[in-house]
DNA sequence: GGTTGTGAAGTAATTCACAGCA
DNA sequence: TGCTGTGAATTACTTCACAACC
């Protein structure tokens, strides 16, 4: 039985909410204290909780480091993503140090820029390439998810490299939109679009 | 009638999308087009059309502007809505001049940071405070929307401070899951959520 | 041929409500 | 009492299909 889109989706919020429970010391938590801090109502908590195998026990509450590793497991999060970023300006240089992206789960294996003279002077724990190397080091390094972080001029051509050398996901930061063919996963995270959404639910209602 | 929430989603995204397409000079679109670019269905782009009063003209397309013109209308997205960023690091910086924040609807009005050195070298167009004016400020030139850019440790606090001087929404680009009361719209843009999302649909499928 | 706009039909997601358990 | 887990009921959304139009 397949999970439902909008499951997914809460279930990746849930999965960073327990982090930062966990974080603060916590090993158990229950539906409706997920409630208080993701603001997803307990009983679609729940809900998407019964696509996962027995996450929790009838009664009790959830344990958290059982519940991370039944989210994981369904969501198909086990084995390592190899990512990449390109454009080393101030967002793609930020993202290089991005908490929680170099968590189990992810792992940044190299950063490109069109400056040579950046890419040698930058100081970075992930190792940095020129972008004319981009598909070489995508094939090189097996990266299945591009990181998008360059002016808007240049992003769809960076995009369609990247599908070119196989990359299977895209996370697109640059203001253009990205399409991919079939196969190919892209979120295009585009800062004005969430500011025209909260604007729309302030100003409508 | 109340417009549905996808709905209203998908609406910001195809405002984006008409703005690139005013950009590359065009001045009418159609719904096939629209799919082309946006990747959603036509038809789900008409019907969400339906939500708008007669932005189109049965049998040939859109014209652009009077399209965008209903969209804004419809979403509410009118008169000015005034802006500021928290927190100027490599994120809070690039956000200050992140291309179509300071378009027709928004306007960032100020920048804080907790460092007075940095306001001081830093230059930029927008005028900048240090944090412990934020409230003042946020009441001072009526800023109804914060952005948040700070560190995970104050982010909860940053918002909080927010909502006291009477913000109504709040984008949050901290790793940290903000919450509010209310009648505060709060939209939490943490990046592993979108990662952790596109390698699920990687692997899942 | 192309297009929009929309009721109707179909599908999907959410919410309810309660049994079963600690 | 407070919790989970889940079928059933409800609501919401999407897709279809076609009339009206260029």
């Amino acid at each position: 039985m397949s999970i439902p889109e909008p499951t997914i989706k809460r279930l990746c919020k849930i999965l960073s909410t327990l982090e930062i429970l966990e974080q603060e010391g916590n090993s158990f938590t229950s539906s409706s204290k997920l409630e208080q801090i993701s603001g997803f109502p307990s009983h679609t908590i729940r809900k998407d909780f019964s696509f996962l195998n027995n996450p929790g026990r009838t009664g009790s509450g959830y344990e958290i480091s059982a519940l991370k590793g039944a989210i994981s497991q369904s969501l198909g999060l086990v084995g390592e993503n190899r990512a990449c970023v390109v454009g080393l300006g101030r967002l793609g240089s930020s993202l290089l140090e991005y908490p929680g992206f170099n968590n189990g789960n992810f792992k940044i294996v190299a950063g490109f820029d069109r400056s040579v003279n950046k890419i040698e002077m930058m100081d970075s724990t992930v190792e940095l390439f020129p972008a004319y190397k981009l598909e070489e080091i995508i094939l090189q390094k097996k990266i299945d998810i591009g990181i998008i972080a360059v002016p808007a001029d240049v992003a769809v051509a960076v995009a369609q490299k990247m599908i070119d050398a196989g990359v299977r996901g895209i996370l697109n930061f640059a203001p253009v939109r990205v399409v991919a063919p079939e196969g190919v996963v892209v979120q295009n995270v585009y800062a004005v679009d969430y500011l025209r959404f909260i604007a729309s639910m302030i100003n409508q209602r």
